[in-house]
DNA sequence: AATATGCACAACCGCCAAAGA
DNA sequence: TTCTTTGGCGGTTGTGCATAT
């Protein structure tokens, strides 16, 4: 309500963030936890608003993040979920916590938009019927229940996967590192190094390559003994700060996490999806599983 | 070999909603 | 109750690399 950007404030850098940028706020993060944004900035010296800080963090830094080759069954779940929620990409990605909303949003935009219309498949989100306006989806999946999972089964059938196909792991291509995965590599490497020693912190890291699992699990543990994982959950905020999906978490359902996860049982009931990735079926309930 | 075009991804911008004073 | 501040989301843009001409 009239308020100037953050960024507005002069001497803010912007453009893409330098190795050393994200080895201090990974430090900062380390010490203090993923919040109080508007506090890193001067708290560490960066040159950047907390917005900025915030995103690098969320989409970038953030340990548990899976970058680059969409799975085959990965990009069936982004049909489907786009199908059913619209572009809610934040919505999205809490059923793909290896995932964050803006890799999601540009999977699709550049991988699946042209594709998906281009069939004619998923004209009902083409169409917007199921990309209820904003502050309305939830609603919608409360009240109108019966419709969405209706949806949701349709376009499960349309590219339902045969069970044979769904353990079968399609052939991976040869790993061919992204350009910035490239580019990046030599620092992401540093960055990789001090998360590696955040994890070694939470008790399960391990070096090298490190699952996902044993990865959030040692975050998890990183922020259990920080004794911050209750504020977290506190304010009603999902791990992921999906602050929009927890709305629908308390409409839809009496509870934060696990009634979320309820709903996705409840939803995709059908098994696709379960199990064979770990998308869906990630505890999302654990408030410490992710952030 | 040089240039044009397309693609992929990181980052920014504007708006909205929740929380707090 | 109203206003301000902050965090979060979705849309969009900018940049660098790959491929085509």
């Amino acid at each position: 309500m009239g308020r100037p950007p953050c960024c507005e404030k002069g001497g803010v850098k912007k453009g893409p963030w330098t190795p050393e940028e994200d080895l201090v706020l990974v430090s900062y993060v380390q010490d203090h936890g993923p919040w109080n944004w508007r506090a890193v900035p001067t708290s560490t010296g960066l040159m950047r608003c907390s917005k900025s800080c915030r995103l690098r963090w969320t989409n970038y830094l953030r340990p548990g993040i899976k970058r680059g080759n969409f799975s085959n069954q990965e990009e069936k779940l982004i049909i489907q979920l786009q199908a059913l929620l619209g572009n809610r990409w934040a919505a999205m990605a809490s059923y793909m916590p290896e995932r964050t909303d803006n890799d999601i949003k540009n999977y699709w935009n550049t991988h699946l938009k042209k594709k998906f219309t281009k069939t004619g498949a998923g004209a009902e989100a083409k169409s917007g019927r199921w990309a209820a306006p904003k502050g309305q989806w939830e609603r919608r999946l409360q009240t109108d229940i019966h419709t969405a999972r209706q949806a949701l089964r349709e376009a499960l059938s349309l590219d339902r996967v045969p069970p044979s196909a769904k353990t079968e792991q399609l052939p991976q291509p040869p790993a061919p590192a992204s350009q910035a995965q490239a580019t990046y590599a030599s620092s992401a490497e540093n960055i990789a190094r001090l998360l590696e020693c955040w994890t070694h912190r939470g008790g399960s890291g391990t070096a090298g390559k490190v699952s996902s699992e044993s990865r959030s699990t040692s975050v998890s543990a990183f922020f259990n003994d920080e004794g911050v994982s209750a504020s977290n959950s506190g304010t009603g905020r999902t791990p992921a700060g999906n602050t929009r999906t927890s709305k629908a978490e308390d409409a839809g359902t009496a509870g934060p996490g696990p009634s979320f996860s309820m709903l996705e049982s409840w939803l995709l009931d059908d098994g696709v999806g379960h199990g064979d990735t770990g998308l869906v079926s990630v505890p999302l309930g654990d408030p410490c599983e992710f952030f």
